[in-house]
DNA sequence: TAGATTGTTAATCGATTAACAATC
DNA sequence: TAGATTGTTAATCGATTAACAATC
């Protein structure tokens, strides 16, 4: 794995699900693939896919293709999900009650080690196995156990405080779930927003356009 | 509203992002934006601003800029959220019920007019003062309704079916939260894909990335 | 070896940014 | 009017696609 740094977004947006197909490609007994296979099967160009991976090393043969299983592994490094960074969430209400339950952590980077929220009927009750502890214990828990991610499942207008304050606190990235655009308010960093309202618009249009005209727009 | 085939992808993904802004100034009482402005808050250029509001026309005045309320107005138009199409949602489990309770899907262009699961435990209950019906209903009940678009909470090994199921009847788009690439295999159906776990395998390279070099990426 | 398929360079395409005349 | 700011054309930048020599 050559050259991390400088590795454009879209590329890196599209490693995860080059992960999810490699898998399934895995689980299904296959073994080796080319790039001209996977292009057909995801919708892509063979030349996209082999300029993506050659951003971080070659990890093909001439004449035989890639190996299913090493690239799977090659992906997950590059993404980092053996490393199990810690992470924390803030709101445990339906939302977050929600993606605490649903995501698999686990297998993508991450331990959730504490889901805090502030409101009483919430604090002590069990989510998948985890008592939600009151926001009064955020401190002491953060310089305890050092979480470097929070997901943030709290009402927009508690976003800007709550993010100054983990960053405070020592967190180092947000998965936001709320309306306020983190990104652009910190350097160093890492934000990525789940802007639900806006892809639910997104929807909108495309529903609007695709019955105004028939066609598809993309 | 001109031009509206045209629009490439980029643009309309800025769409709810720039009506988002407009709203909150919009209720801070401002009346008038100019580009420039606009821009230095969103993290944008002037000129692309300008550039993706002229993909549906001229909404600004020279010397002046844009009158808020006024282009608010036009890009919910563009958007269509005042159409208000019919979704139906499938599998109430915790994601589910959280999507349901938690987006004000009046607001942003639809009207979530049944949720549908299977497992009986589920079925009868309320969410959101809507009561859950059984799926052996759902036929009949997009017969009558017609819903056209489909929210898909369900495990990712069933979204095939379902969809297909779906498109027979008469739903024209779909908001994924499955793991299955909905996308490309239907010519004429929207599809809004949410893969949460890409999202967070991309966090996790954010983080270990940032932490490598001590840089942000992008 | 011959055929297949990569890694990589070059060409194309599209999106963003810059510049500026038009005009409020 | 003079200043400000748009709408729009031109220039730049970056990402995708095509081509092909290298090589398994």
């Amino acid at each position: 794995m050559r050259n991390n740094n400088q590795v454009s977004v879209p590329v890196i947006k599209r490693l995860p699900r080059y992960h999810r197909y490699l898998e399934e490609l895995k689980n299904m007994g296959v073994v080796r693939i080319s790039s001209k296979e996977l292009s057909m099967r995801m919708g892509l160009t063979a030349s996209q896919i082999r300029q993506d991976l050659n951003c971080f090393g070659g990890f093909g043969q001439q004449g035989y293709g890639y190996n299913i299983e090493q690239l799977y592994n090659e992906i997950g490094a590059i993404l980092g999900i053996d490393k199990r960074s810690k992470a924390i969430m803030i709101g445990a209400g339906n939302l977050g009650h929600a993606i605490a339950t649903h995501l698999h952590f686990e297998n993508r980077g991450f331990d959730l080690i504490g889901i805090f929220d502030n409101n009483p009927n919430v604090v002590g009750t069990d989510i998948g196995g985890r008592i939600v502890m009151n926001s009064s214990e955020l401190d002491e828990f953060c310089k305890k156990e050092k979480p470097v991610v929070a997901i943030l499942c709290i009402p927009s207008e508690y976003a800007e405080e709550n993010a100054d304050k983990l960053i405070s606190l020592g967190i180092k990235g947000f998965w936001n779930f709320t309306q306020y655009d983190l990104i652009r308010k910190y350097k160093d960093i890492a934000v990525e927003n789940v802007h639900l309202g806006d892809s639910l618009m997104t929807l909108c249009y495309q529903i609007n356009t695709f019955s105004d005209n028939g066609e598809e727009i993309k």
